[in-house]
RNA sequence: GGAGGCUUAGCUCAGCUGGUUCAGAGCAUCUGCCUUACAAGCAGAGGGUCACUGGUUCGAACCCAGUAGCCUCCA
């Protein structure tokens, strides 16, 4: 085995890796174990990982390989979604490249380039997961767009169409016209923009005033169906009933009245366009206006405009502002700025623009999945989030399903030359429905677009398992899904709570009748020092396979956990992977002492370590308490946290501190086993956080001969046991007088080498007797000795309230020792006031928890004992 | 505009049902150490008006109201 100074991870992660795969260890089959099942919210295909993905899958490998040394069976399912928009924005830049452009090939072709680009570059993510030690069973990696999981996403189409909960409505989409494609509100970009609000005269029908109205978007006016004004300003009264006459193409208009209108903005008047504006499209829809849509899908004016017919929108917001200005109809100009969407892809300024689109209903579906989290059956941590749940359950909006694309599972709706439709998973099958429905059902044509990626992740803990089981609620499924499902634990981001848990939620309830998962653990976003989000257009993420290759996986592992408070965003920064690699390195030097010592050995009695032993084998006890309780809660960075300060303080700093044999002794066999007892308990506990280091060190002969299959991986978690109390508190109070000695030293300048006596007078009922070994040796003292009187002329001190006394020749400036002592003093006394006066209240008395009143008595009893105490040290010094 | 959340040491965060010597941890800082496991280390120390204002209570970091600042989601 190496034993160089340094752990160094490049050795062994790759090693341990192969070695885990190759043994298995990492596939699940249904058996009679309890399952422990996490399907992987599929990262994007075209994805490469960033922050956000390394904390998430570290936490979901922390909760699976624990699980699995519980002796659960494991099965941690991963996989990548298809992500319909990113993608097929890959495959057209490649297309771009090699000269090929979208529009000149057919659907089928496209589809082609698709697939090969998928083979080619998709799945890069499930590499790098591997280089982070992930755990998941590859065997049962699954995409989006398996042929079956696709035919579970028709099927699932047409179930919920004869359910009547999708139907076909005109909704407002974010079009990108130089895309040619709808895009989803996710994939615009707002940025605030200088912009000119134009201020335009409207001609009163029937009067010679006008009416002015503020617009940043002159060159709508020709898709004006009304203007709106409300109804509570009186500046308009007059304009009741009338009707103005958009300038330039000279149609008429009413004037209308919604309270809609803020009359602080602009002129306090509306034009109302609903062909181009979501707000307007409802005012619109309330008030029975006509839709005029002037615009091309490339952003050009059609027809309908009448005036600049193929201008694009811009040039055409140019020109028609000279010819309003040229009319006379341009009261003025203003600077304004404001928020404009622009394609994430193509940057174009985003057009909102009404189509027929395809939309599931919420409301129903939405109930009982909002009853599994309100009753408690699927749990959300942190629990706060289930406010925010809940207020969007209840007020859910139907889901846009179709997107304008070809990447992606096609709606399953064929059309007829009539323009009538059915919906069916097959051509067959949707002749034999119009025919059926006595319609004509020739030169079918089927829908082109695609339904959202979505609607595929949604079935997503079904579908990996059986996805013959999405559409037909009345199937029972394979024996996987009946073993693994409903899922354990599911680790996501807050952002997605509602476009995927919730919908997970209610597919799982419609197909399943049970709830996907039993927990939803949501984590924080991953931000850089300075609280900005990571992304990719800032420029502040780091790689975290560079980082990987930098502190090794272990260490970046244990640095993303240590920031990451459950359900708090997280402020990374690298210096928590140094912390991380750095522990790493602790655990490897302090192997590399017990292996010396293991390397010399001798078979001699040695009574002085047995209370250390016993004592650590109760700290350790403590602390798994402690580690459990925060498992249970989720709280895995203070788990990590606990067993942290486990390992470096009480392990290294002072364990084995405690049990070291002198300088180039050799150490006794009783001490070895025991200490390889603790350290092999140690690396499991350690394991879920740092698998590659404990593996590696579960190797080595010190443990004896490993069997092949006998790895850290799989070793048996620790159980809670019992703990000695007594022995822990008495401990405590030594290591207060340790680090009390330790002190003196420090501020007297006496080296660690000089040995000093040391003098106890005893005032509890401690028993020091069977800790005088591990004072001596941890404080390096000359002599112990028990006094009945205070000593006088060295430095003293108090541990509870016991007294210690160090002499200390000519090294003591007794007017020091006074001033200490006084402070002291002013503080015990002020704090016994404190207490006095709370028992002395009456009020308190007759309220308070008889335990805390006792509480404060025994508070009363030690701080009158040390005051007393402390005033005869004083006493002794000045005398 | 609507909803939710956050504010505790220089930084990142714990702090349970209001009551322990309760104001804590890790990192960073400072002081002293190359003490043969580890300088990626050891030993020790300093550091806070618990955002602000008021209220409830015998008692508030914790409960209530308001104010300020920051964040997220929805529109």
């Amino acid at each position: 085995m190496n034993i160089s100074t340094t752990y160094s991870p490049i050795e062994t992660e790759d090693k341990w890796y192969s070695y885990w795969l190759g043994k298995g260890f990492f596939h699940s089959e249904p058996d009679d174990r309890e399952a422990y099942t996490i399907v992987i919210p599929p990262p994007n295909v075209t994805g490469v990982l960033h922050m956000g993905h390394m904390l998430n899958n570290t936490i979901q490998d922390v909760l699976v390989r624990r699980a699995r040394m519980q002796g659960k069976n494991a099965c941690w399912v991963p996989g990548t979604d298809h992500a319909s928009i990113a993608t097929e924005a890959k495959v057209v830049a490649m297309l771009k490249e090699r000269g090929i452009a979208k529009k000149d090939l057919s659907r089928e072709e496209f589809l082609k380039y698709a697939w090969e680009w998928k083979e080619k570059y998709g799945g890069i993510i499930l590499k790098q997961l591997e280089k982070l030690g992930a755990s998941c069973d590859w065997e049962r990696t699954r995409f989006t767009m398996d042929a079956d999981l696709s035919v579970a996403v028709t099927d699932t189409f047409i179930h919920l169409y004869n359910k009547g909960l999708i139907y076909r409505g005109i909704r407002m989409v974010n079009w990108d016209p130089q895309g040619k494609t709808a895009v989803s509100d996710e994939e615009v970009i707002r940025k605030e923009v200088n912009q000119k609000l134009y201020y335009i005269k409207y001609p009163v029908v029937g009067t010679d005033d006008f009416i002015v109205i503020a617009t940043t978007r002159p060159e709508t006016i020709m898709a004006d169906s009304a203007i709106c004004v409300n109804p509570r300003d009186e500046r308009y009264i007059d304009l009741k009933g009338k009707k103005v006459i958009i300038p330039l193409v000279d149609r008429e208009i009413p004037v209308i009245e919604d309270e809609y209108v803020e009359m602080e903005f602009g002129t306090g008047c509306l034009k109302v366009t609903p062909a181009h504006d979501l707000n307007d499209y409802e005012l619109g829809v309330k008030h029975k206006l006509p839709v005029i849509d002037i615009l091309n899908d490339d952003g050009t004016l059609n027809e309908k405009a009448v005036i600049l017919v193929g201008e694009d929108r811009f040039i055409a917001r140019k020109k028609i502002a000279k010819l309003l200005d040229e009319a006379g109809l341009l009261e003025k100009v203003e600077d304004y700025k404001s928020q404009v969407g622009f394609s994430e892809r193509t940057d174009a300024v985003i057009e909102p623009r009404l189509s027929l689109q395809w939309f599931c209903k919420m409301a129903d579906m939405a109930k009982p999945a909002l009853d599994y989290v309100e009753d408690g059956e699927v749990k959300l941590i942190p629990e706060k989030f289930g406010n925010t749940y809940r207020h969007w359950m209840e007020n859910v909006k139907d889901w846009c399903i179709s997107r304008q694309l070809w990447w992606g599972q096609r709606i399953p709706a064929w059309y007829n030359a009539n323009g009538e439709w059915v919906v069916a998973a097959t051509q067959e099958d949707a002749i034999e429905a119009f025919n059926k429905a006595g319609q004509d059902s020739e030169n079918l044509v089927q829908d082109e677009d695609v339904v959202d990626t979505w609607f595929s992740s949604w079935l997503w803990p079904m579908s990996v398992f059986d996805p013959s089981v999405c559409g037909h609620p009345e199937k029972e499924g394979n024996a996987d899904i009946n073993y693994y499902y409903p899922t354990n634990d599911l680790v996501t981001a807050p952002e997605i709570l509602f476009f995927w848990v919730a919908r997970m939620i209610i597919a799982g309830h419609e197909f399943r009748g049970k709830a996907p998962f039993e927990n939803v653990y949501l984590t924080g976003i991953v931000r850089d020092k300075l609280g900005r989000k990571m992304s990719k257009s800032l420029g502040n993420s780091p790689d975290p396979i560079e980082l990987i290759n930098q502190y090794g996986a272990d260490g970046v592992r244990v640095g993303m956990l240590l920031c990451s408070p459950a359900g708090n965003d997280l402020m990374f920064d690298v210096s928590y992977c140094e912390q991380g690699r750095n522990f790493a390195n602790k655990i490897w030097n302090a192997f590399k002492l017990l292996k010396g010592w293991s390397e010399n050995t001798v078979a001699i009695e040695n009574a002085e370590n047995k209370v250390a032993i016993a004592w650590f084998d109760s700290r350790f006890n403590e602390a798994l308490v402690e580690i459990e309780s925060h498992f249970a809660q989720y709280r895995l960075s203070e788990a990590l946290m606990a067993i942290y300060k486990l390992v470096w303080d009480d392990f290294c700093s002072w364990y084995l501190e405690m049990v070291k044999p002198p300088y180039q002794h050799p150490a006794d066999r009783e001490t070895v086993a025991a200490t390889t007892f603790f350290f092999e308990k140690i690396l499991k506990l350690l394991h879920p956080f740092m698998p590659f280091l404990t593996e590696e060190l579960w190797h080595d002969e010190i443990f004896g001969a490993r069997e092949e299959m006998d790895c850290c991986i799989v070793s048996e978690y620790p159980k809670t046991a019992a703990t000695d109390d007594k022995l822990l508190k008495e401990f405590d109070m030594i290591k207060k007088v340790v680090s009390e000695i330790r002190n003196i030293r420090n501020s007297k300048q006496i080296s660690p080498k000089d040995p000093l006596p040391l003098a106890i007078k005893l005032n509890s009922e401690i028993d020091y007797t069977s800790y005088l070994f591990v004072l001596n040796k941890l404080a390096n003292l000359s002599e112990i000795v028990f006094v009945d009187d205070q000593l006088k002329g060295g430095a003293s001190f108090m541990t509870g309230r016991d007294e210690f006394f160090i002499s200390l020749e000519g090294n003591v400036d007794p007017l020091v020792e006074f001033d200490r002592m006084s402070k002291e003093l002013v503080y015990l006394e002020g704090f016994l006031d404190a207490v006095n006066k709370k028992l002395s209240n009456e009020r308190f008395v007759q309220n308070a928890k008889p335990e805390i009143v006792a509480n404060e008595q025994a508070k009363q009893a030690d701080a009158e004992a040390k005051i007393s105490i402390l005033r005869e040290s004083i006493k002794t010094l000045l005398i």
